[in-house]
DNA sequence: ATGAAAGCGCTAACAG
DNA sequence: CTGTTAGCGCTTTCAT
């Protein structure tokens, strides 16, 4: 490929074109300022005809103002976060504002680096998941005098603003439910992360609200990588042979759970009556399964909205009292792996074991 | 909230803390040019101690160079583009080249939109989504002087370069795969998108390939919205209901393939032997199904790797010559619901209806 | 309603 | 090795 680089065109290029001075161009282009609509239309029609694209960079150097928000989440590969950014999206078009993607894979000296990078760009407002962060981070989000809204967790002291739910809370709450359905051999699959805060502070609050009950996880297992579904298959099965009594599975997310919920349908046994299974997310993906895996909606979109309203409301002129925390709560989605009470038998169903 | 709006520290701020000159300072920050070991201390500790981010609008505007690669994508929702960004994410890191993100929704005017939004922040390289585009599209990437990749799709006449899959190809190789394991009574499920121009490649490819047999495609349906595993359920039920002779359904992504399959499993209907299934993509969320649907894999990583390598490869100062074309090979795999031929029974199959 | 002048914060290019 | 001088392309401010 050999394209002749050509020299950008500036806003002299339009002016010259249309015959009136740059600032003239640039008020039109803006939409700023009075100008007579002869002046506008040959101005216009000159920047199309050229096919001129404003230098932004230049702008916002002069004008001070950076359309940018940045947003920095940790890895594309965990399912929520491109709902949360698909909420971020949404919720900022038609503000002017623009989303600029940072990934972190959960690795604090990494999201160092991103926040460093992006910050560097001056953005109007940084989104950043988790409420975790080095001491490095927590600095230059301080000092930038920016609205900074963490979102996805709200277990703790946000910067400045933080959006999402308590896990340990999603935690406990489950763990409730799961009790009051009359399991009491309790197990967890879920991911091996040092650095999932969030998954972390749901086992805590599950754990915690067992022990209230006197009861302990009967078993634990965690894995890393590979295919969820897979995993789930096998976690589950090692974890039935290794403690055949166990008659519940909390999974750290739905992929898991539904793998694990396909090996014990295919074996034919009784769920929920002789094992209940939840995950953890809500993913509408899984609709549509043999049976619907009992789950928590983590709000990942109305999370990435929030946020990124947040952001909006908090830009100079807009003079908006947003709040410093934002709490959603998510509620159970029973669906048919955790009541055990009596339910009309459905097409499909394997016999009870 | 309320911080006090600090004026943020600029080169200079740092040049009296370490008491050099700006361009000093700017030389450390950047490991340009030389600089005495303890001159670069002290305006390293400086820097470090005032917390300063250095301006990169400042910066860019000055010396020419934005590191910034804009992406642009349909979106998230569709999972191909998650995998194909964390390729291009990927393949970034370590060049020093960061990616922007902008979504169309499959809209040329939304991406038109866009693209305009993102060429005012001059990226050093554009990587967007398919070879269809608006004339104003168009023309504002050839004006704009810098790489672009088109991704995804061959089929067409890139305006620099492109790397992806023949999809007309993909669908003519499922065709021939199909045709050759004796599957006669052919129908499509997919997607109504007008604008999914590779989905509609690969319908195109694959009639063309049953014509060239004398074979029409004997069904088709197509669906937009909601969670893809029941509209796979809905619409293979509909489709058997409607055309109960179909042999073979080839569906235009894994998710709503993999619908059909579960329906089709829990009814006990022989699948390979009495229905073939195929979809598209290659999804890895689905490794652990009670049957590995066939598909194609959809090379989405690798795609994303290669444009960005293409844009890395392509940056002023080096050298290295480019192809304008990669048009990658994706293969079939056959997975447990296309191949006729006898196989040994698996655990868990259903008995032949 | 339009134009002229003065930077925004940084880096390229040149001096020393 | 370090400093000085000009801008980058636009917008702000102040004239006209």
């Amino acid at each position: 490929m050999t394209r002749p680089p050509r020299r950008p065109l500036t806003l002299r290029d339009v002016s010259e074109a249309a015959g009136v001075s740059e600032m003239t161009v640039s008020r039109v282009l803006r939409d700023k300022g009075d100008v007579s609509a002869a002046t506008r239309q040959r101005v216009r029609d000159a920047a199309k005809r050229l096919g001129y694209v404003p230098n932004r960079i230049a702008g916002s150097l002069a004008g001070g103002r950076v359309n940018l928000v940045a947003v920095v989440i940790p890895s594309l590969k965990n399912m929520v976060f491109p709902e949360v950014l698909s909420g971020i999206s949404e919720a900022l078009a038609g503000t002017g504002l623009q989303p600029v993607v940072g990934f972190t894979d959960y690795l604090p000296e990494t999201e160092e680096q991103v926040l460093y990078e992006m910050l560097s760009w001056r953005p109007s407002g940084v989104i950043v998941a988790g409420l975790e962060h080095s001491p490095a981070s927590r600095a230059m989000l301080t000092q930038s005098g920016i609205p900074v809204v963490e979102i996805m967790d709200t277990d703790g002291i946000p910067i400045d603003a933080c959006v999402g739910i308590s896990h340990r809370r999603a935690g406990r709450e489950m763990a409730e439910a799961i009790l009051a359905e009359g399991y009491r051999r309790i197990a967890f699959l879920g991911t091996k992360m040092p650095l999932d805060h969030r998954a972390r502070k749901r086992l805590e609050g599950f754990a915690e609200r067992l022990s209230e009950d006197g009861i302990a996880i009967a078993d634990r297992e965690f894995y890393s990588g590979g295919s969820a579904l897979a995993k789930g298959r096998e976690m589950t099965q090692r974890l039935l042979e290794r403690s055949p009594d166990i008659d519940f599975i909390y999974y750290s997310n739905d992929m898991i759970g539904a793998g694990g919920l396909l090996w014990l349908l295919e074996r034919g046994v009784d769920v929920p009556g002789r094992i209940g299974l939840a995950g953890f997310n809500g993913v509408e993906l899984l609709d549509g399964l043999p049976r619907q895996l009992a789950t928590m909606d983590a709000c990942r979109r109305e999370i990435g909205r929030r946020a990124a309203e947040l952001i909006a409301a908090r830009q100079p002129g807009t003079a908006i009292v947003t709040p410093e925390r934002l709490d959603l709560s998510p509620t159970i989605a029973w669906g048919d792996t955790l009541r055990r009470s009596t339910r009309p038998a459905k097409q499909g169903d394997p016999a009870p074991a």
